[in-house]
This record gives C-alpha cells, structure tokens and sequence, in this order.
RNA sequence: GCCCAGAUAGCUCAGUCGGUAGAGCAGAGGACUGAAAAUCCUCGUGUCGCUGGUUCGAUUCCGGCUCUGGGCA
C-alpha cells in the first residue's frame, strides 16, 4: 500500500514559512495544516503573526482561527484536529502541507506518536503541583524515583513539569512513561513524508524579530491584549502564555515598563528561536533550506522544493 | 577652573587586606513524546582606561594624564 504523501514546512519563527507554503501550496495543488500552538486562537492576531485572509489566497488553510482563546490546546488536541484536516484533504484528492513552528506538534502527527492511554485527572496533576507549591521538589522527584527511576535519568529534577507529567503518566496507566517512549520513538511515520526546515543566517532571524515585534506594538499588539483580557482572558490561559502576550499583560498590569515589555518580547523569541533550531536538528531526514544559500531567491527556493518533493516521489 | 566619584567580559556591576579576576544579563550548545510561543540543563581569559613610581611581583598602593558622571564656582 502506498504511503500518503505528506509535505512539512518547518523553520524558525520570523523565517517565512507561510509565504512558501502558500506559494508551494498553489504550485502542486496544495493544502495548509498550521502547526502553530498559537494562530489556532481567535482574535489573537497581530501578537501571533497570524497571516491575513487576504494573504491566504485561495488555499484552505487549517488549524487557524479555529479555537477560543480561553479553551485548552495541547499536542493531543492538536493531533486529533490535524488528523480530521488530513482526512478531508486526501478526500480531496490534494496534498498536506504542514506549516509551522512547533516541532512537537509536528512530530505528533508525522509519527502518530500514541496519547490516548489514559483520561485527565486534574486532582492528582494538582496535588503534585501543591507540593511544587511548597517547595518539596525533592519530594517530587523521590516519588519518580520509586516509581520510574529511568524517567530519573533523563529528566533533570528541576524540570518540574516533565517530572510531574513522568509521575502522572504513571498514575493515571500505572506503566512508566520512560517505556512508553522508548516504544514511540521506534516509530516509523506511517505518512510519504519531506521534511523543510527554512533557516537563514542567525544574525538575520534575529533582525527579522526585532522588526517583526516593533511592527506588532505600532499595529496594536497593546490594544489586542486589551481586548483579550476584556473577553475574560487571563494569565492561566495557555493562550496567554504566547509570546507578546504575557509581557504586555505584565505591562497592563503595572509590573513592568512597555520599553521592558518590548525587550522581553524579543528576547525571548530570540530564545525561542534558537530552541527550535535546536529541535529540528535533532529530527532525522530533514531537508534544510539556508536562505542564503539561495541568495534569498524566492522562485529558487520554490523550485528546489519541489525538485526534492518530485525526487522523493511524494506527488 | 576647582572638588568628589567612577573607568574590570558585548552590557550592568562585584572583587582582588599586592601573587594577572567573577556574577547577572546578552550570546552559544543541548534536552524535550498530553502546558512546547511551555519547561529545563551545560558553557565565562578579559590590553582589570593610559602612563610613570614603589615592590621580587601592581588590575589592586602612590603620582600624572585621558574620558564619563555629579557637585562648586
């Protein structure tokens, strides 16, 4: 049986990965799936960069646009709302293409990595995270300790959060997540699948951020956080802790200067940045594309995708 | 013009009771399998402003100079 073909678009934030995947998209009748944990929220526009209607074309573009800022969105979610767009998609006879940042995300989907073991239990995740509370993380890992000593391993004990999921997982299926792992990233994607990663020089991408974050305070990234918070919006929400958002709710709430809420924005995005550039060196088979190698010539760029799209025999 | 205080890592500064120096931030690398725009780990040699002097030895003490703050005229 064939594999389906499948198209990913990844790369650091600022890069333009939307641009070439719009472009890719109309080219071999494509369309978009967004791997982006924060474009899939209403009304949060500017801070999350989000591409316009008008700049969409004709191309259907899912996962945008299509969540309250107040619901939850995490990788398991995403998973399954990406799998109904892959669905539809290949009844159309067209081609995914995967657009995003979120290697995680990406990851989920290319390898169907498996989350359905077990149901939420908020009462335990809360009374794991009381004794955070109380700073008994030594407790905390001692529990993992007993239960799950080769999560001790490769969990640092000040990673609060992967030690509280490690204990979690075990709570809820009474099996180690460390086993789990290792039986998940044995996995082969069961997808026909090219993996771009559109990188530039770092020097660039950082200049790019800083233009792009000035460009979203003067297009009112303010007055969007306003907005947001007047809906009901607050700092527990996962959305609200998107980048651009927590600093200025940190400046609407008197904490810190907009010129500090500025910095933060773009260092931090810097950070995050460089943290996915990290990710996707470590995935296998990916197809790196330097800007500048192509001198930054967009139709070169384009051509030499699809090249490596016919090469690989995807569509 | 005079007085005072500074001048040390890309930035902000600590320190060396004289034996060539260290934090935070920035920056770099890494991890990540139900918060991922999240969370976490690792990495610090630089004419210690310039120039004389004292000393076995000065970034550290003393003098002069330059620059930067602040004050007095």
């Amino acid at each position: 049986m064939k594999k389906l073909p499948f198209i990913i678009i990844a790369g650091p934030t600022a890069v333009g990965k939307s641009k070439f995947a719009i472009a890719l998209a109309n080219e071999i009748n494509g369309e978009i799936i967004s791997a982006d944990s924060m474009q899939v929220y209403h009304h949060m526009n500017i801070g999350s960069a989000k591409i316009l209607p008008s700049e969409m074309g004709n191309i259907p573009h899912h996962l945008i646009n299509v969540l309250d800022p107040k619901e939850k969105f995490d990788v398991v979610r995403f998973q399954s709302m990406a799998k109904d767009a892959l669905h539809q998609i290949y009844q159309r006879d067209r081609i995914p293409i995967i657009a995003g940042g979120t290697g995680f995300y990406i990851q989920a989907l290319l390898y169907d990595i498996d989350f359905t073991e077990n149901k939420e239990d908020k009462s335990y995740r809360e009374y794991l995270t009381s004794l955070l509370d109380e700073h008994k993380e030594d407790t905390l890992y001692d529990l993992l300790k007993q239960v799950d000593p080769e999560s001790c391993e490769t969990i640092h004990k000040n990673n609060w959060k992967r030690v509280i999921r490690a204990l979690e997982f075990y709570h809820l299926t009474g099996k180690k997540i460390s086993s789990h792992n290792e039986v998940e990233r044995q996995k082969e994607s069961p997808y026909n699948a090219i993996y771009f990663v559109l990188t530039d020089d770092r020097s660039n991408i950082y200049e790019n951020i800083d233009v792009r974050v000035d460009n979203m305070i003067q297009d009112g990234l303010v007055d969007e956080v306003k907005g947001l918070l007047k809906l009901g919006c607050n700092r527990s929400d996962i959305s609200m802790q998107g980048l651009g958002y927590k600093e200025i709710i940190a400046y609407l709430e008197h904490e810190i200067s907009l010129e500090e809420a500025i910095y933060q924005i773009k260092r931090d995005t810097r950070h995050f940045a460089k943290r996915q550039l990290t990710w996707f060196r470590r995935e296998k088979n990916v197809v790196w594309i330097d800007k500048q190698a192509f001198s930054y010539d967009e139709k070169q760029i384009l051509e030499y995708m699809k090249d490596k799209i016919r090469q690989a025999n995807i569509c």
